[in-house]
DNA sequence: CTAATTTTGACAATTATTGTCAAAATAAAG
DNA sequence: CTTTATTTTGACAATAATTGTCAAAATTAG
């Protein structure tokens, strides 16, 4: 399933296109090496390049910022065997805050 | 429930001792005013601070670092509503990691 | 082989984080 | 109220992290 991460989900997106890393970088007007990187999870992603990939690649924006937080998640809860836990008290939070979000 | 954050209930367990941020600030050499923002928020903790204050406290290392890590995520998902969906594939994903690691 | 694409690494520029400090604000004690 | 201790705030320089840019090297496609 979601094992993939946003990178590899962007790449495979780009390739299914047949799009070269110099048509999509240009069109982001970033540099081909950023964008190659990105990809590789060697530079981090922005939530508005995701979302301009998105439109390039016509994909579902959404599904594509669900995978970029979570690949954020899990570069903040690494390799720490807490962080099945955290996810949990995380969660907890999102949803107490979520409930009160009037006040 | 654990609505609490990390600063927080760091500042609510050093009360609790009574003990004031200068003698605390001591322990740990670090300067008061770091220790002061830190616990309201505006610096960030270290996974290693919140070590030390859990020894200083006598206190669970582990349900400090939890929240500690949680609210690290909650940095990171922020206001976003697919907050609730990335911390589910974040999870799907670290029992994925969990049940490989030998690989 | 040649051309196109992708990757890699170095570099400077920018931005973010950090520690340090002292003054201001607040709270506690007498 | 006055003095003292504690906490907060903001400015500042030092340090570290991130960023964009570039060109050469490596890989892949034609």
């Amino acid at each position: 399933m979601s094992t993939k991460t946003i990178g590899e989900k962007l790449r495979q997106l780009r390739e299914s296109k047949e799009l070269p890393l110099r048509k999509v970088s240009a069109l982001l007007d970033i540099d081909v090496a950023i964008l190659s990187k990105m990809e590789r999870g060697e530079r981090k992603l922005t939530k508005d390049i995701v979302l301009r990939l998105a439109e390039i690649y016509n994909y579902n924006a959404d599904e594509l910022l669900v995978l970029f937080l979570s690949d954020r998640i899990m570069y903040e809860i690494q390799d720490e065997d807490l962080g099945i836990k955290a996810l949990k008290v995380a969660e907890q939070r999102v949803k107490y805050l979520k409930a009160n979000k009037s006040k």
